[in-house]
DNA sequence: TTTCAACACTATCACGTTTTCGTAAACCAA
DNA sequence: TTGGTTTACGAAAACGTGATAGTGTTGAAA
């Protein structure tokens, strides 16, 4: 108690007290202990109460100050039972549209004060469960999620349904599924698929190929759909053979080797920018000349088509933005679920994209 | 107390209890309250232990099955003092280098039961200090961190020495300082630098410029000092109007295109693969073929080097490696503290690299 | 019959907060 | 003196868990 009377003892408690206990985490317990009051008075003085007299609130003030106290966040969580962290659960990181995804989520989120814990899924069902599982214990306040290769595969969304059950509300972006009911943030797919190839044709080119994933994956499916429809509306036969499958990225050059050979192609429309980068390479392998005797237009606008050679026509959507709307989303419905409880009226958002034009289109 | 004496009555009370609490987080107490015993012998039971008797077991961890219990992380980080929770802080996640040791930390710390949590700093001092001083308080058991820019021109380093201070630990890659002790892992970015030069002049260039970034970046600093180095080794002249310090990348064509007609320069060695890609650009249009006339290196391997035309030739530092390292000294550091208090002995390791040939260099 | 142990469970505390409620002491009016 | 109102603080509960330390009943050995 005779503890702050003087400026002097004062000081030299508390460099003794650093030396003893060298900085570590102080808790409110502490600092009653040492100033000799309840952690009642302690915690009230620290938000200011005006319960507490003015003496002893500077006084708690300036200890907890000088100590550099700070509330543990665990214990916050664990009584205000929300832990402003979002989880998120993506395929893969090293990925340009996911990590600018991400920064997109992250922009929104620090700003609202929350914090982001990532998973990745690898593409395997598995993982994206058991990360699920492992968030979901009362580590975050919500989801925002892309779903993997497998899940779409396997379409079984039991991990998703049960944590939506418990109430923790979930944002699906990119690759959702109708399935689950929730916020979602998407891009047109098909649509945007649809002008790609509309440009194409615009531009003339009469045979146009598809260089596409796997069917279960929903936004391939989509584009695909998009691109039927493009050649269909122009009166363009539309031949299976033109639409390839890629399921393995590492031995696909050969295929699209023999599809360029054979085919007699004069544009390709590629549903992601990795695809269309192998297609230039490998036509000009074998003599074509992009874009003169071969168009290319990638979905999803990254890194590589901004600096191949030549520069690739884009479909641009924006990770950034879809970050940011997706976290948006999922913040409004953290804060606003206390008023009206299980108001659910899920939205889809779906952001614009644009096509950008580069060298391999002329 | 009957309520499992028949499995009838079982299901029907289930039934009853699922649709009134919609499958929301059960707890031990809600638990216990169901099945009329206490906590502790729920939370016994749950982990098999043999105090308690087997029919009440058995009872217990079926129900608890029933309705998926799962322990509360939150609360066993507040009791166990730890979060099994990594915090990672770093410039930018749009990179790919970057993604990729997020990636290798993720794959070691979910094998060891660790999340991650990722902060950027934007390459912000107050953006990383902001970030590190919400982890530090109880969110999390560990940093793993690369510096900003901004940090390291400010060479303000107090945010990094409080939180060791405050014993959590802290493994510093790629971006380190000499000024914070604590475990890092980093490339020998001299050296590497060194050979890369040297594989230049082997190939019987004699005029290398450098294009690097600005000098309080710790590893353009370092790669400017091997490629110094291999110039003095050789006797080749060393001159300071071949090194151009790049500082807005979206201006440096105009810079690099100067650099390249004025010098008559006929190899490069760029510090990333970015400023790398924009060389080879700029080289040919002006009429400059790479790599006959003009070779070119870039340090860091990543999805630019592989696909541009020509593809370029690397210095492949493995982000997955190095994330993987950083995250095993962390949870060695983590899972080892309790031994043996304060034996700081902090180790630096250098991940290796290798020179990948591709068409960039002849 | 007493004593001791085994059994099967329960009470309590601690982790760090915040908040609600309670209560002495002091002051004031009647 | 009595009753009532401030003032200034403290006790305790709650969040969910797990560990430690009980506790009451039963059965068996002495």
């Amino acid at each position: 108690m005779p503890l702050l009377k003087t400026n002097h003892i004062f000081i030299t408690k508390i460099i003794i007290i650093n030396f003893t206990i060298m900085k570590r985490k102080v808790t409110l317990k502490q600092i009653a202990k040492e100033l000799d009051v309840s952690i009642s008075t302690v915690s009230k003085s620290l938000r200011n109460s005006l319960e507490i007299g003015e003496d002893t609130r500077l006084k708690v003030q300036a200890f907890a100050k000088f100590y550099n106290y700070k509330p543990n966040n665990i214990a916050l969580s664990l009584k205000n039972r929300k832990t402003k962290t979002i989880g998120i659960i993506i395929p893969e990181i090293v990925h340009h549209f996911f990590s600018t995804v991400i920064n997109g989520i992250e922009q929104v989120a620090n700003e609202n004060g929350y914090s982001v814990i990532i998973c990745l899924s690898d593409d395997s069902f598995d993982k994206e469960v058991l990360n699920m599982e492992m968030l979901a214990n009362g580590s975050i306040d919500g989801f925002i999620m892309s779903l993997s290769k497998e899940t779409q595969f396997k379409g079984d969304f039991h991990h998703i349904t049960e944590v939506i059950d418990q109430g923790m509300p979930v944002v699906m972006f990119d690759r959702v599924t109708n399935e689950i009911l929730c916020d979602k943030v998407i891009i047109d797919d098909k649509l945007s698929a649809y002008e790609a190839v509309q440009s194409l044709i615009d531009k003339g080119r009469k045979k146009i190929a598809l260089v596409t994933t796997v069917d279960y994956v929903s936004v391939g499916k989509l584009r695909t759909d998009g691109y039927i429809k493009a050649l269909l509306d122009n009166n363009i036969p539309f031949d299976e053979n033109l639409i390839i499958k890629i399921e393995d990225v590492d031995t696909c050059e050969i295929i699209i080797g023999k599809l360029l050979e054979d085919k007699a192609i004069d544009a390709v429309f590629a549903v992601n920018e990795l695809f269309a980068v192998i297609c230039i390479k490998t036509a000009n392998k074998i003599g074509l000349n992009v874009p003169k005797d071969l168009a290319v237009i990638a979905f999803t606008d990254g890194i590589i088509s901004k600096y191949s050679t030549p520069t690739i026509t884009t479909v641009s959507q924006s990770g950034i933005k879809m970050g940011n709307r997706a976290a948006k989303m999922l913040i409004d419905r953290l804060e606003s679920e206390h008023e009206d409880e299980e108001e659910e009226n899920y939205k889809t958002e779906v952001i614009e994209t644009h096509l950008i034009e580069r060298e391999s289109t002329n």
